[in-house]
DNA sequence: TGTTATTATGTTAGCGTTAACATTTAGTGT
DNA sequence: ACACTAAATGTTAACGCTAACATAATAACA
């Protein structure tokens, strides 16, 4: 590899000391225009380009985000991530990932995200134990939580969608389709998403006046196969459902496919709706109606409440993003007249 | 933030001097075991992290590696980025990255991934232009091209898929199908997977000795939209069409709307085929015909090409992913006796 | 027992950059 | 022209680590 340039070969080609140089770079003190000039030309003729690990060691600064994510199997995170690395691109960082399929084996010591090569870390919903998060934060060090609340004791910015909200507006849409007895498919106990997306679905029905009836809950995950048995088994059991209300948009797909192979229509017999608003959702058939989640938002968000952080601005403890209904067909809204 | 423990405050406490903690480390010379015993007690009392700047200072290394790729639109991106991740990851490296809109604006000297953070970079499509490539592979800087072959002059290692013969494959099955007349949606001119996959369609014809007819051969883009408006056409046109083989499934979910919108059918009309098997074939009505190409694997290639070169270990010049056919319903196989 | 490999450790210097302080130069007012 | 502030530049040391070269401790063998 061709020998590094460094600042002095730029300093001394442009007559100055490096420290002008650095200051240049850095707008981090006065230089006149005649040197700049001088110093923008080496530059140029010498392809100079700083050293971020020198950088990073005498300024104590990376100039770098991570982003610490769970098994990258979503289309999810996908977008997640653009959402991040826009904002922190054009903040003049770089991102840095890194995904795990075992955050209970991730622990300060092994962590390969931290205070030695990024200025502060995004953590997405559990990829990070409890221990490893209290003792960064414990170092001072920037953290923002994605989809995850903190622990109480803990003063680390949250980014989340207003799941309540957008499920409490989905039963209410259900009840205008005309549907009573609307059944839940609650995603994982120990996902947070899912718990508010039930306390909505609970609170819409008793503001309505509709009975809640614990036959009509079941806790799925976020994936297909589970929806699928559990509702076929709902169907088998010839429980009386007028419509099904999946925590996200996968486990509706699941349904869906749940309900037809039972030789059943969707939404004539049983309308079915999901959370999200993922890419799958409005090509199936019939096009699912579900909740959007501004789910690039979301990291714009992060990375905004991260560069805060690192800046040392207030940060915003709870960012909630707005939620929004999209009706397709799965919910049987056009036929409400047939009905 | 609290202030950093060093390689000497590990080494003042397990009784030794910096340069044996960092063999221990780095397994870079013998170390005692009983020496090794009470460093790791060192390292685990005081949380001890290396400083990678440091690191990369010292060793002229920066255990990173790179991907760049534009605009981060498709999920197609997301499948390469799992399988870099993988790779990178499970070798010991960081994986840094960076997305940009404007591939010609990225010269050497604003190139935000390079020589200074990374060991190595993996550049997706025309994500670079041709000079700072060259710049780049002249200042022997590992390089490792995905989807794109180099210039001849460069020799850079290169990850494709088998185009041509996934194309050709393709055609085939159509043939077999019983569909005679069979149109072209080609992908943009300078993309190089659409140029192989029209070679494999032509040769295909010539094979099978079917007449290539110029009148059914038609430039699309990546996208549905522009599908859309070129078989609508063809349709309004009255030409005689068996089939549609688009470039892509984007294309080809464009065709089938297409298609559909005229009041006609797939397949029992017009056939409809795409190429790449992306998350959302499977899904759309008919569920639809393509060729699969692996590309969370076409990521794990080119981390594992990059990673020899890193290693000065010899690399292949070109990786070419096979690909497989995969029969869904837009072909109209299963009617074949009805024909 | 002394000589020689071998293994284990230490010392020094430098990687490229910037913080903190020191110095020079130019500008301002009287 | 004089002191006097402000602007522009320079010097030194340190950031945390490792390569390259010592040196010391141990083992191996005649």
């Amino acid at each position: 590899m061709t020998p590094h340039i460094t600042i002095k070969n730029v300093a001394q080609r442009a007559n100055v000391s490096a420290m002008t140089v650095s200051r240049y770079l850095n707008n981090t003190g006065p230089v006149a225009t005649k040197t700049a000039n001088r110093i923008r030309a080496a530059i140029l003729e010498l392809n100079y380009i700083p050293h971020q690990g020198a950088r990073a060691l005498a300024a104590k600064k990376t100039n770098t985000i991570g982003f610490i994510l769970p098994e990258m199997s979503s289309v999810f995170f996908f977008q997640l991530l653009r959402g991040i690395q826009q904002t922190v691109t054009s903040a003049g960082y770089d991102l840095l990932l890194y995904s795990t399929t075992n955050p209970e084996g991730l622990n300060v010591l092994n962590l390969p995200l931290g205070q030695h090569n990024t200025d502060g870390l995004i953590i997405f919903t559990n990829s990070l134990n409890i221990n490893t998060l209290r003792r960064l934060h414990r170092k001072q060090f920037p953290l923002v939580l994605l989809h995850q609340t903190p622990p109480e004791d803990l003063i680390i910015p949250a980014i989340t969608f207003e799941n309540k909200a957008g499920a409490y507006q989905m039963v209410e849409h259900l009840l205008n389709c005309g549907h009573e007895r609307i059944a839940f498919l609650a995603g994982a106990a120990d996902n947070e998403d899912a718990c508010w997306r039930e306390k909505g679905y609970r609170e819409a029905l008793v503001a309505h006046n509709v009975r809640f009836d614990p036959d009509l809950l079941a806790t799925a995950g976020f994936d297909e196969e589970t929806a699928v048995t559990i509702v076929t088994q709902w169907i088998q059991e010839d429980k009386v459902i007028d419509a099904i209300f999946a925590a996200d948009d996968a486990s509706g797909r699941g349904a869906i496919q749940a309900v037809q192979a039972a030789g059943l229509c969707v939404p004539e017999d049983i309308a079915v709706v999901g959370f999200d608003d993922d890419l799958l959702s409005r090509y199936i058939d019939p096009p699912l109606t579900t909740v959007r989640a501004p789910i690039e938002e979301a990291g714009r968000a992060a990375a905004t409440q991260l560069l805060r952080l690192i800046h040392n601005e207030p940060a915003d403890a709870l960012t909630l993003l707005p939620t929004e209904l999209v009706i397709r067909q799965s919910c049987g809204w056009q036929n409400r007249g047939d009905i």
